[in-house]
DNA sequence: ATGTTATTTGGTAATATAGCCAAATAACCA
DNA sequence: TGGTTATTTGGCTATATTACCAAATAACAT
């Protein structure tokens, strides 16, 4: 296995693996709304505002977020035109195995 | 937090936890290329055969890839089509960031 | 200056993940 | 049947992740 081929899966890993948590998932539909306060997110998300500072630095890390403070408040919004599209995609086919799962059974 | 929405998420992140690993990307990567037994994914990728088909077992779990066994051998292949897409969007951003990185030290 | 609000950081405990070895299972051949 | 190859599973240890609390930092208002 090539170094540069395997520096790259580590690369998309770390930025798929910044992704891999509902509320990170969460944050990031709600981001690709609407910029959002740390503040905002906290109540969307409905944790503790230490844990949702956290994730979000996890998404800042991974390049998938930015953040502009602006007065006391940290604005977040979403930078990373892939995950969308990709989220939206894997929602269609969750929904489709739902239903097809519902049409086995049924 | 609406209780289905909540579902969604975490069906979701099951999926992206299930890519969120190097060697699971080489997997997904060299399956969407052509169908391969875990003997030949794991030459590629250079550990364990328990491991391999480990990881393999977690792509399966997550609906990503599909197997069957003819003969001693068992095959697997990709069947989410979502994925790769995704992975070489990430790949052209992660070129692309190099690029950048790049021109700001030179 | 002091208090209040917004956010981040450090610490800690619980849980999850990853990798290897050894053993079990399955298919094939002699 | 007995041996070989391919794959999966169980067990174990090391490491990573998560969530909360408490404390630090920063901006703003009085």
């Amino acid at each position: 296995m090539n170094k540069q081929t395997m520096a790259r899966y580590e690369a998309k890993s770390t930025i798929i693996k910044a992704m891999a948590h509902p509320t990170r998932l969460l944050i990031i539909e709600e981001l690709a709304k609407q910029e959002h306060c740390v503040c905002e997110l906290t109540k969307m998300v409905g944790a503790d505002t230490s844990t949702v500072s956290k994730h979000l630095s996890i998404l800042k890390n991974a390049g998938i977020v930015t953040d502009e403070k602006r007065g006391q408040m940290v604005y977040y919004s979403l930078i990373m035109p892939c995950t969308i599209n990709f989220l939206s995609c894997l929602d269609n086919l969750i929904v489709k195995q739902a239903k097809e799962h519902l049409a086995m059974v049924v």
